[in-house]
DNA sequence: AGTTGGCGTGTAAACATTTTCATGCAGAGG
DNA sequence: CCTCTGCATGAAAATGTTTACACGCCAACT
């Protein structure tokens, strides 16, 4: 069944049922009747390559994932999909992984497959060079990138990103208003997202006018960024003598990882250890006590992700960053004030 | 840049630059590698939405996710995607949401795309009735589809799943054995999964003689199945007087709820409530104790999906019930035996 | 020497749309 | 009555591939 097929038996032409085919309003009412019964019996649904063959889009959006059994990006993908799938758009899913050939050979299939934008999910993609940045320039000189939490300033290139460094001050700041001094900081990627978040840290211990203590930086592999590994490190570093009554953490694992810690040494929390989680993830109101966490404003950064990238399809100018500010969720294991 | 440029520029016709493309044997070694160096210079990509015209097939496998956020979901989706990609495909992701209607539009993509296969994530998909489930014949009828964690007999259906009722009997027994009497099952779905859960509960509580009863069975809707909700629940059960000493739940987030429950009403695990979860999720290690579970064997799951996929694809015949047998893993909120 | 077969290559049709331009017709205005 | 405008419609070109078939050439048989 084509076009063929339906004009002849509506007794019109093949430029006729294109036309009704695309709500084209010079078809007179009763043709376009005809039309459209005829396609109702057979059923008919165009060809969607011959479309896109013409049109030159199959409406597609590449949603490039470097893990989707991360349970952050995981929320992410099914809000932009959802979004995207309702503003006309498909997805077409990738899951990348981290490594630099990998997302590369990602960012390919945007112009193997034709695709109309590319939204790269998370600031692993945004490397320190500018050469290793290149691919993403390549790939927005064919179709508009749009970042997820990280911004990359280059032509077609645009941002949507939660302000981590005011959000991470702001936590660490709760924390030392609430008497703590020595605030370990664990976290586990020095990506633009993980450099901002230490910038925040830093800052709010330089504004209180604590030193800054490099034995109170805990770096963690992203490998053994999970729960065991970091509740092993930290208790080894408890073996050597480090001291710390509080500990602000790069994202919800890490600070589950130290809530395992302290149980394992019998430390108390958060009366002598307060934990603040990053990203306010599901498994905060899975711990004992309820783990504190910054909310990185997923949802708004999702929403305005879709927005910019059909800004851009439609022709439309539209900013290049866009920076949501992030809110402090107290639960458990932040003391009472 | 097209085909036409590249042949003229070579000094070939269009059909021995498309061999070139297709890796077709019937080219001299000269003229290949002159072909190349022309694609090369121009750094020529062929046109995905001619091709697919051509070919009728652009490679493409729908993967239908009733949620991606859902970490179950969000590991299958991963592992699915990432094998699909190296043997050739790649995915479209619809994220359908679990209402009948929602699932159909989800289906109809297929046509409207063009897809090569459809894999349905989740018993979800299967309802009860034979009506019910028209839309997965209809979808059959276009393409293969391969249902994850669920099975439905029908031409062009294909389903990989776990032995869920095996798994739960299993676990229930192995509670039974360690003493325990008052087993409250805890479920949150009644899809094709659940019942096969449900069943297996029942079956070992049979074999090893004990009664079945009724205030035993906990159903907790989809909605109410967060931690929280389930915490709630159970503290109500126990309020009316119910009491029991082990919980088996339909999944780890379930459990989790049982585990806040067992905190808040100061029951001690594993002594005086023992807890098994379901899926040996992520979640698992991040609990005090840390949470002992069945493992679903998804990842063996996905594997097969892809292979029976593949296979159909190849015009294979292919198995149309793949079943695989779960394992039980045990951790913390299990006593020892 | 003539036939056969295989291989490298080219021609042209097929794939199913969209879109530009042309055409015919009806109604309005001079 | 003639012209002009606007609208419904159609013819044909354009989109960029794949592939069936034909052709010519050379080597290997008969």
């Amino acid at each position: 069944m084509n076009i063929y097929d339906i004009s002849r038996e509506a007794g019109v032409s093949i430029a006729t049922v294109s036309r009704v085919l695309n709500n084209n309003p010079h078809v007179s009412e009763e043709t376009r009747r005809r039309v459209l019964s005829v396609m109702e019996a057979h059923s008919y649904v165009p060809n969607a390559f011959a479309r896109g063959l013409g049109l030159n889009t199959m409406q597609t959006i590449g949603l490039l994932c470097p893990d989707a059994a991360d349970s952050y990006l995981a929320a992410a993908l099914a809000d932009l999909e959802h979004s995207f799938r309702t503003r006309g758009y498909n997805c077409q899913l990738v899951c990348t992984g981290r490594e630099h050939a990998e997302r590369e050979r990602g960012v390919e299939l945007l112009r193997l497959r034709h695709m109309d934008g590319l939204v790269l999910m998370g600031s692993t993609f945004v490397e320190e060079t500018d050469e290793g940045n290149a691919y993403i320039r390549e790939a927005a000189a064919q179709a508009p990138v749009v970042l997820l939490n990280a911004a990359y300033p280059s032509p077609n290139v645009y941002g949507v990103l939660c302000d981590d460094t005011q959000s991470t001050r702001d936590a660490v700041t709760w924390l030392i208003q609430a008497g703590r001094r020595r605030i370990l900081y664990v976290y586990h990627s020095m990506n633009d997202s993980g450099k901002r978040k230490l910038a925040g840290y830093q800052e709010a211990l330089r504004r209180a006018g604590l030193p800054l203590e490099e034995e109170l930086l805990c770096f963690v592999p992203r490998e053994e960024a999970d729960v065991p590994h970091v509740r092993g490190r930290l208790l080894a570093l408890r073996e050597k003598g480090l001291r710390f009554d509080a500990v602000m953490a790069s994202n919800d694992v890490v600070a589950v990882g130290a809530l395992k810690y302290a149980h394992a040494a019998g430390i108390s929390v958060p009366k002598e250890l307060a934990v603040i989680g990053y990203n306010d993830s599901d498994l905060c109101v899975c711990c004992e006590p309820e783990l504190s966490s910054v909310d990185g404003r997923l949802s708004p950064i999702c929403t305005q992700i879709v927005e910019t990238m059909l800004g851009v399809l439609q022709g439309r100018e539209m900013p290049q960053r866009i920076v949501f500010s992030g809110n402090l969720v107290l639960r458990g294991t932040t003391p009472a004030r």
